[in-house]
RNA sequence: GGAGAGGUGUCUGAGUGGUUGAAAGAGCCGGUCUCGAAAACCGGUGUGCUCUUUAUGGGUAUCCAGGGUUCGAAUCCCUGCCUCUCCGCCA
């Protein structure tokens, strides 16, 4: 969320960053619950004060064994005006924290203006489409012909978007996700393997919660969220904590499968491998100093293109207009990777930074080296990468004529095996 | 699943109704000493909110969380969460 104090100090440059994301603003709702809530501290503060002074006093009276009775007396009424306020503040904090948590973060000054795809700035490019003198079929023919990916069994197993992996289209994707944790650990993050469930408070604080709930499968019986992407539990990691500065940046990466539940799309945005309820993806996330969170914006974006290089897959990058970008984000990178046989480009990283959107919703914060009181770090993450378009794009660009796949170098180390057909 | 114990500051750990924001020690910061370091000694050292004449300022809250009792709660009561021990079950 954002900090109230700034919506208080700059109301209108929120209001104008609220509206670039394309969303409704209740600013002045909030500056009106803020200005309410501090009177009604103010008023309740002298109140208590008094209730300390004079219970010290009965304190004192009690010891000496002198009669206290018009003391107490005097506390009642100072009681009932207390309990009231308090109630007052309570139901004034509820309600303030409710549109907290519901408004957007703020682009940040370097990110377009726009809302639609158009809108996005492709800031660069790499690689080739390959070149190839036969019709290039699209991965669901390839897989299917292959039988390295079985989408009508994961349908009876569990529904549509639930795919199968059988053979060496299992062993593929296991190969990929160690190649992914291997080359982010020579860049210098820890693997962690958090859990794949988690509770409300860490969903909120991701900013999944509380009106993104359609988005995940929930547990009822026990409150409990599937994770969307590796982002929710590996962020809260550090909930509630003060850190060390000299441990920043901080920088995990882990492995787990994602669950979306995604409803609205059809057609050929969720053919084959294109928009899954289940995938696997390795996620990057980073907890750094708010001087430096740009800098490493643009690392983590680094980190994640040289895995399409060593992959040699043609893909280009895109800086997010304010429209196009989620919720919680101040700005956004999408990486697309080339699909020739669907001749489109398919989004297989998003790299993000959310400032300190999300650390003051969980509270993690760094104490600065010396004097000086806590701040909250910056927290960013991305993809890298997430798998199924990123097998799509292999099982597409690497196909043969002969209607088999070659398996890109960098991974024959980790399949064991150069050709799958 | 059954029985018991317990959750206090960065850490260890006192504290069972009235100068307790909280003893003591450790850690950390600053200083003295030293060529320098260590040791020793001295001083300081939580966080949130809020007010103002923005200051080595005032107030308030905070001893797992949420309620309650009381003039007054870390201390008493209730609920929840978590941890530990024993038994049972188990990949």
């Amino acid at each position: 969320m954002l900090d109230i104090k700034f919506i208080r100090e700059h109301p209108e440059l929120v209001k104008d960053g609220i509206r670039k994301k394309g969303a409704e603003d209740n600013i002045d709702e909030v500056i009106k619950l803020d200005a309410q809530r501090r009177d009604l501290l103010q008023r309740v503060e002298v109140l208590k004060n008094k209730r300390n002074v004079v219970s010290e006093e009965i304190g004192k009276l009690k010891r000496d064994k002198k009669d206290a009775s018009v003391s107490i007396a005097q506390m009642d009424e100072v009681k009932i005006q207390i309990k009231s306020l308090d109630d007052q503040i309570a139901e004034n904090e509820k309600n303030l924290n409710q549109l907290l948590l519901t408004i957007p973060n703020i682009p940040h000054p370097s990110v377009p203006g726009g809302r639609m795809p158009v809108d996005n700035q492709e800031i660069a490019k790499w690689g080739e489409p390959p070149v190839i003198d036969f019709k290039p079929k699209p991965h669901w023919e390839i897989a299917q012909e292959l039988d390295i990916i079985d989408f009508e069994r994961g349908v009876k197993i569990t529904g549509a978007g639930f795919p199968l992996y059988k053979g060496k289209g299992a062993q593929l994707q296991r190969a990929l996700i160690n190649f992914f944790l291997d080359e982010a650990l020579k860049r210098g993050y820890k693997e962690v393997q958090p859990p794949l469930m988690v509770n409300a408070e860490s969903a909120t604080g991701t900013g999944q919660l509380p009106d993104k709930e359609d988005l995940m499968y929930v547990a009822t019986k026990d409150d409990l969220y599937l994770v969307p992407t590796a982002e929710v539990p590996v962020t809260n990691i550090h909930r509630n904590e003060i850190l060390k500065e000299d441990q920043l940046p901080i920088k995990y990466c882990a492995y787990t499968p994602c669950f979306r539940r995604e409803a609205g799309s059809y057609g050929k945005d969720v053919r084959g491998l294109n928009r899954l309820h289940q995938f696997d993806k390795v996620e990057l996330v980073k907890f750094v100093h708010p001087g430096l969170s740009y800098n490493e914006l643009e690392g983590l974006r680094e980190d994640a293109e040289l895995l399409l290089q060593k992959l040699s897959l043609h893909y280009h990058t895109l800086l997010m207009c304010a429209g196009d970008m989620g919720f919680t984000q101040s700005k956004k990178y999408d990486l697309e990777v080339w699909s020739i046989g669907q001749q489109r480009w398919l989004e297989v990283s998003s790299i993000s930074i959310f400032e300190a959107f999300q650390s003051r919703r969980m509270n993690i914060r760094f104490r600065p080296r010396g004097e000086g009181k806590p701040e909250f770090v910056h927290t960013l993450n991305g993809s890298g990468l997430a798998l199924p378009r990123v097998v799509a794009a292999i099982l597409e660009h690497y196909q043969t004529p002969e209607g088999k796949v070659i398996v890109p170098k960098v991974l024959h180390k980790y399949t064991g095996f150069e050709v799958i057909g």
